[in-house]
RNA sequence: GGGCGAUUAGCUCAGUUGGUUCAGAGCACUUGGUUUACACCCAAGGGGUCACAGGUUCGACUCCUGUAUCGCCCA
């Protein structure tokens, strides 16, 4: 690209850059002799595509990996997908249902036939776009779930669970979507609260005309009713026992049964039970021996057991019922209540909870690694706090229901005998044969009387054991791979799915490797608007990252992403984060054009104020990458890269190259120049993590580099000692430039016109070093020390120095007299506060030496400025008077 | 209903074991600038009773208790 251009133009650049990365084979990774430093990535929905929180996640994610290669470590990142079960064959049914096609005509085969179809055209997309933004994943290394030797993996995993016990199958009460038509985890609901209504009805007691009435928010279960409950205590209803009640509309007659889980003061203290389609109605019904009704065929319409309303929509079923209740005079009131209703994940429909035969994974023994090893700092949690909803999670957690009624995923592996109630889990058919043979003692069996339960499992069975089964570790649990990558560093990953996934990476990494998955986790949060709302296909409030890039360039995407994204903390997401990202890049871009723009002179001596300002930066620039460590170290990214803008921007550019820019078309020497693409070239490298397309361009110019090297691979500068005095120095010195540029603009005069300076201090404290650079940036041509302030001068106070410049007519008398009598009067209110700590015994007896010594010193400091800024004041006042 | 966390400048956030590098950063804002690297720029500046009320302490943004508001997780 043309180096004369005043902008930095990214897209040139990014794509030649990525395409030299992989050429090169530099994201690659295999074992050797090196500490290894690796990350799994959360991986995608195989047919998603890219969103913020991706580019939020995985900018992380490379960040980390980029600069954990450049300090030497055989850094390893390993993209892929996942399947996502329910997700994916929710599209491929929604885009079969478009071609008139239903799932259930053409049969599983067919299905998965589509299905493998759909993954192949939209999948890896969404791996695609990741490239786009500087991923340096290892892409040979990329896994899908449903490669052949992942779901041997999960296959094999499932056998060793259920061989040590810990699956199991049976009817259980789950959380049913009727639209997907599967049962789903309890992480898979979502709770809203909801206006909806609580009906009051009343239920005729058998052999009399008198009623109880109940509260119901769901009616339409009355149909699956086989029982009322009511509290032991309730003396309204003692009169009950041993009585039956009859079912409006179903004319069942079921008992009145008495159980203080009842709430005598929620509605009338009468329970309707629907052992059915309620958790807590369930374990009543199991307690008293109640009959169970399921109304619900899988797809949510009413079912054949339910006696009436056959096959009509459960929300028809609502409306329906009600009409019909106040019909038979059993409708005694309606109130409006609000309730929080479960909706499913993926299909946003309500939940049923409905009583279905499922697998399941005993979770009391295995969670116990997992919490001891997160409490006692194995595994670090950024932010920490996360520890505790962790804890609280695993502390309480049920069972998981492992089995889903779908078929795009891993088919669980059990396979029933024909003829009898037995089935055997197997790895495949064949084995399944063998085992059913012993089983049953019947050796005639045959292949065709075994049939493979229709179930897939959990999608999340497979990823939590994506940190081992990547490196094939579940097959083959001592390979060189797994041994040298396992476990991996930093798990990146959203909140979210603490529970889905991190949680159960862990306690898999503890039953299948004894070993944690990773040492640290990071959780980001959301991306949001500037309205704190979710980013939404809906709510259009979404960008597209790929335009984003587009429009900013990849680092400058990267750059707004981590601007302010705290771990854990949201991210408000607007325009302007992106384009300071691509502001920065451009003032990056033109510190390169110009430094590249000076004609170097061998023969010229190297300036005083260069030589000064250089070794300034070299203090500075250590000072600042040993913070910048620290904040890696601690994953505060975010501060990270403020460091290393500022750094550049405000250090670099404002204060170094200012220094040493030579004056208008003079060449520059050639030490300073060397010294200059020095630092130039430590800037991009530290800048590399977060901006690797730009950093890389760059110092591929500054220097002629051999084809193959790469900043990529070159070494992270690493903090060594500086000195912290040439660093509060240059403090000051740019505090007495500021001042002298201040009287500039107040007095308007021109940075051409030359001035004067001069100082007076009393004790030694006076550091000269930086005269030659106060001069070249401040336009002064003699610093003066004197014995007594001149006249008319603009004066300011620095530490305990005096400055005085010499401004003739220019000066404004009343006016210095009023700056200094302001800050006579502010210095004076400092000390008062002082004086009052010091002359408060108790501090005095109380307080530490050091503390007490300090406030001493802060004393003098402010009797001297002050005796300093009364003396002042009195001159001009005496001065004043006699011009007058 | 239970738990966790937050409340600091107009906005988004830092503030590490109580004490002058503790009231900070970036953006936004105001003012000035045709200083030939960059207006996607430079320089300077204003702006906060650290949610509120108590307490502990010589001393509290920091520790404790309570109140209010908000967010998240779980039932």
């Amino acid at each position: 690209m043309s180096e004369t251009s005043t902008k930095y133009n990214p897209s040139a650049t990014e794509e030649k850059w990525y395409q030299y990365w992989l050429d090169n084979k530099l994201f690659k990774s295999i074992p050797d002799e090196r500490e290894p430093f690796t990350i799994v990535i959360p991986p995608p929905n195989v047919t998603g595509v890219l969103h913020m929180g991706h580019i939020m996640n995985n900018t992380i994610q490379d960040i980390l990996i980029r600069r954990a290669r450049m300090q030497g470590k055989n850094a390893c990142w390993v993209p892929g997908t996942d399947h996502a079960s329910i997700a994916t064959e929710a599209k491929v049914v929604n885009k079969l249902a478009e071609e008139g096609i239903d799932k259930n005509a053409i049969g599983r085969d067919e299905f998965m036939k589509h299905a493998w179809e759909w993954t192949k055209k939209h999948g890896g997309i969404i791996l695609e776009q990741l490239k786009k933004i500087g991923a340096s994943c290892d892409w040979d290394r990329t896994k899908f779930t449903l490669d052949k030797d992942l779901s041997e993996s999960v296959i094999k995993t499932f056998i060793n669970l259920y061989n040590k016990g810990l699956i199991y199958r049976g009817i259980r009460m789950v959380n049913w979507d009727p639209k997907a038509k599967t049962a789903v985890s309890d992480e898979e609901v979502e709770y809203k609260d909801e206006q909806s209504k609580l009906y009051y009805v009343k239920y005729q007691i058998v052999d009399s005309n008198e009623f109880v009435t109940i509260a119901t928010t769901r009616p339409e279960t009355i149909i699956g009713d086989t029982a009322v409950c009511v509290h032991p205590e309730d003396e309204r209803y003692k009169h009950l026992k041993g009585k039956k009640v009859i079912i409006p509309l179903v004319n069942r007659e079921v008992p009145v049964i008495f159980d203080d889980y009842i709430d005598i003061e929620f509605g009338t203290g009468a329970l309707k039970v629907t052992p059915a389609h309620d958790e807590n109605d369930y374990k009543l019904g199991q307690k008293h021996n109640l009959q169970v009704i399921d109304i619900f065929n899988e797809d949510g319409t009413i079912s054949k057991e339910a006696g009436i309303y056959e096959g009509m929509d459960r929300f028809e079923l609502r409306k329906s019922i009600i009409d019909d209740l106040e019909k038979s005079g059993n409708l005694v009131k309606i109130e409006d209540y609000t309730n929080r209703v479960g909706y499913s994940q993926r299909t946003q429909v309500p939940i049923e909870p409905k009583l279905s035969m499922q697998w399941f994974l005993k979770m009391e023994e295995l969670v116990k690694p997992a919490i001891e090893n997160v409490n006692n700092g194995n595994i670090k949690f950024s932010p920490k706090r996360f520890v505790n909803t962790y804890n609280h999670w695993l502390e309480n957690v049920r069972d998981w229901n492992i089995s889903r009624q779908l078929w795009w995923g891993h088919q669980i592996p059990a396979y029933y005998i024909a003829g009898t109630n037995e089935y055997v889990i197997a790895d495949n058919i064949e084995n399944a044969l063998k085992l059913a043979k012993e089983k049953t003692h019947n050796s005639n069996l045959t292949i065709n009387d075994l049939k493979q339960d229709e179930d897939v499992l959990d999608t999340w069975f497979s990823s939590w054991l994506w940190p081992i089964s990547v490196f094939d570790g579940i097959r083959n649990p001592d390979n060189e791979e797994i041994n040298y990558y396992y476990p991996t560093n930093v798990l990146a990953t959203g909140h979210d799915i603490i529970f889905f996934w991190v949680a159960r990476m862990i306690f898999a990494g503890y039953e299948f490797r004894n070993e944690r998955p990773f040492k640290d986790v990071y959780f980001t949060g959301m991306v949001r608007d500037e309205k704190r709302r979710k980013m939404s296909k809906q709510l259009g409030n979404s960008p597209d990252p790929i335009k984003l890039i587009e429009k900013y360039g990849a680092d400058g995407v990267r750059f707004g992403m981590m601007l302010c994204s705290p771990a854990g903390g949201d991210l408000l997401y607007n325009d302007s984060l992106p384009e300071q990202g691509r502001n920065f890049s451009n003032k990056i871009w033109n510190s390169y054009r110009l430094i590249k723009s000076w004609e170097i002179d061998e023969t010229i001596e190297q300036p005083e104020h260069s030589e000064l300002a250089l070794n300034w930066f070299k203090n500075k620039f250590h000072e600042q990458i040993k913070d910048l460590d620290k904040q890696y170290d601690t994953f505060k990214l975010s501060e990270a890269l403020m460091t290393v803008y500022r750094l550049f921007k405000d250090e670099f550019s404002s204060w170094l190259l200012e220094i040493i820019k030579p004056d208008y078309q003079k060449p520059i020497d050639s030490k300073s120049y060397n010294k200059l693409i020095h630092i130039f070239d430590e800037l991009l490298r530290v800048l590399h993590p977060f901006m690797p397309f730009i950093t890389e361009e760059l110092w591929q110019h500054i220097k002629d580099r051999k084809n193959g090297k790469s900043i990529m691979i070159t070494e992270m500068p690493k903090p060594s000692s500086f000195d912290t005095e040439i660093i509060a120095d240059f403090e000051i010195t740019k505090d007495i430039i500021t001042q002298i540029r201040n009287i500039r603009k107040e007095k308007s005069i021109p940075f051409k016109t030359k001035l004067k300076l001069f100082y007076k201090n009393d004790n030694q404290s006076y550091n000269k070093t930086f005269e030659s650079i106060i001069s070249r940036l401040s336009g002064i041509e003699t610093i003066t020390k004197v014995q007594e302030k001149p006249e008319n001068v603009s004066q300011f106070i620095v530490k305990k120095t005096e400055y005085f410049i010499p401004l003739g007519e220019l000066i404004d008398k009343d006016a210095e007299i009023k700056k200094l009598t302001e800050e006579l009067n502010y210095t004076k209110g400092f000390l008062n506060s002082v004086m009052k700590k010091l002359g408060n015994e108790r501090f005095v007896n109380n307080a530490p030496a050091p503390v007490i010594e300090k406030e001493k010193i802060k004393q003098a400091d402010a009797e001297a400025k002050i005796k300093a800024l009364e003396e002042q004041i009195k001159n001009l006042k005496k001065q004043k008077n006699s011009d007058e």
